[in-house]
DNA sequence: CACATCCAGCTAAACGTTTAGCTATACTTG
DNA sequence: CAAGTATAGCTAAACGTTTAGCTGGATGTG
């Protein structure tokens, strides 16, 4: 590939006078300016981005690290962020570290050594603080959807706990006191912040759980089918269960279906997302949803801030709020009427 | 960040040596190897990729260019791309071309300009042939899933006529003969090979199918959606359906559901492909299947083989054969019984 | 005409790494 | 002891771009 020596050496000109051109970044006159276009085109010249970031310390990339690539809630995520990266003029390299503290230590590692302009992160565990340097400057980040104990990095989230109230405050509404709930793991502030406004919610209403209807497990379909089952199997089903993801919510389902039961005649199921496009199937699953679009487009758009100016005085904290979204997988529940004896 | 240079002078030797102890490149002595390692721990010291790359012409970069990464087809096809990637010590540079020719030639000049090593490209409509550079060396590229005018690049598909009539094999066996289709586009290789399977299917039957039974458009669940009412709210709605694509079957699902038509009592469904992850849900879809998983994987290989040992003799075209899976979408009709009349 | 001012275009260093080729020292051999 | 051989570690150029600072020529002024 052409480097911009040989079209200096075509246009009679020299490298910085094909810079200045390319780059519209000084006056050239316009007899020159047309002789480097001319060898421009002829040679098929593109700058090195490579070259070009050694010198100038900017790689135009930034990466997205996600919790679980198979995961649609994070698919969709990634989706979102590659339309923002490239309207904002950046590409975007994905990592995904599969729910793994050490493979995100390494992902992290391997973004220094790319020199990534920034970094969106969902963060796994408790660990993200191996992103700074030793001279103490980290590279910009923005947490996405998770809070870990990092006091220097933006963050953009939702806000679990009402997420998680106001699904299981749908299902009282409706009748239920027999709730169940398969939690995502409590380690996350996502799986402690939807599981604590569930037991808000209850505890608003006098309505104590059986803890044996309340499990946890990662955010994954299979964790969720197999965590379902021991619920579903036992001999006091609930009479509804709040699913704290959508892929769970789908893992659950696949339960149900396996089981025999019908949602919601046997069983109401409430969840916090979905997996999109999945309308048109039955049952329309009744569930608090991200405004993901939204918090997407705010993390880029803090990024490129802290990427163009620096880090601000204090690290921003953006919560977006879940929107509940009715669909049907709800029912009442009849009332057990006690009959007065005349 | 703390360069070879600084490593160099904390550990009294010179980039060289550093550069062996780090890369493991050469004889280096005990006591040298010590000092260095311990001045690379205190310097908390990662070599540049990108100085690297500016001196060794290897980005460590993939890029996979996918045609709309809304589909949980192409969001798929980008986990395993990005497990397949990392497995290969490479990063994943994601950009979607969203169906446009025009974002695709703009795609590859970036991709160029970033120095990646690699491509994977589902290609969109017939142009692919701007990755050649000037002197005729292009970028090692592996074409997915779509066949384009490019003689040069492997190509990893799937056998589109089968899978087309296999699906429409499957309702023929039901009895169905009045057989519409939701095509996808008939310019990308895909959609015409579906089509021209089932077109293949019913004329080894002697069915002729309807013309208004048969709609195409783009793969995308909106306009599945729209050319299902139409095909539906006709006069003479058809038996059953084959749908190109998983996201198409979904637009498909959500018409049925507005229309308050029942799969498969009012009408059996089959597709190509599905969504992934929603088997607990109703209808299950009968559906042929790419092994995408498979197919990533060899695309991976072939690309990585390229990248290591330069254009093979002749391009490489692999070829996967779908699979059918048979869901709950799909009813035996019952025949029309002409009364004799005695 | 001599001197002052302005500026288009050029030269060459730098970004951070790798590595070809050099050199001083150690060791071997006759 | 002199000559030959081996090699650890070093020097410095190169990868492709950007840009600070220089310079020769054009223009203006007294």
């Amino acid at each position: 590939m052409a480097t911009i020596r040989d079209v200096a050496k075509a246009a009679g000109v020299s490298t910085a006078t094909v810079s200045a051109v390319v780059n519209d970044s000084a006056y050239v006159s316009p007899e020159l300016r047309a002789r480097v276009e001319a060898a421009v085109r002829q040679l098929n010249y593109a700058p090195s981005m490579v070259a070009r970031n050694l010198k100038r310390g900017k790689s135009q990339l930034i990466a997205i690290v996600v919790a679980d690539l198979a995961n649609a809630f994070f698919s969709r995520m990634v989706c979102l962020a590659e339309a923002a990266a490239a309207a904002w003029g950046y590409s975007l390299v994905v990592f995904n570290s599969d729910e793994k503290p050490e493979a995100e230590k390494r992902i992290i590692s391997r973004i220094r050594m790319l020199s990534c302009d920034g970094i969106v992160l969902v963060p796994v565990g408790e660990t993200a603080q191996n992103m700074r340097d030793d001279d103490g400057k980290s590279i910009p980040t923005v947490l996405f959807g998770r809070i870990v104990d990092d006091r220097r990095s933006d963050t953009v989230t939702i806000d679990n706990v009402s997420a998680g109230r106001q699904a299981t405050n749908y299902l009282l509404d409706l009748g239920h006191r027999r709730i169940g709930s398969i939690t995502g793991p409590l380690q996350l502030t996502t799986g402690r912040g939807r599981h604590e406004g569930m037991m808000q919610a209850l505890q608003a209403r006098g309505v104590t759980p059986l803890p044996h209807h309340i499990r946890s497990g990662e955010f994954r379909e299979g964790t969720a089918y197999s965590v379902a089952r021991e619920i579903l199997e036992g001999d006091d089903r609930p009479s509804a269960l709040y699913v704290a993801n959508g892929v769970m919510a789908l893992g659950l389902m696949r339960a149900l279906s396996d089981l025999g039961l019908r949602c919601p005649e046997d069983i109401s199921i409430a969840s916090t997302d979905t997996i999109p496009g999945i309308g048109g199937l039955r049952p329309r699953l009744t569930r608090t949803e991200h405004p993901l679009s939204d918090m997407v487009n705010e993390a880029f758009r803090l990024l490129v801030d802290r990427i163009s100016n620096g880090a601000p005085p204090a690290p921003r904290n953006v919560v977006f709020q879940p929107a509940l979204v009715v669909g049907e997988s709800c029912a009442p529940t009849v009332p057990l009427v006690v009959e007065n004896h005349r």
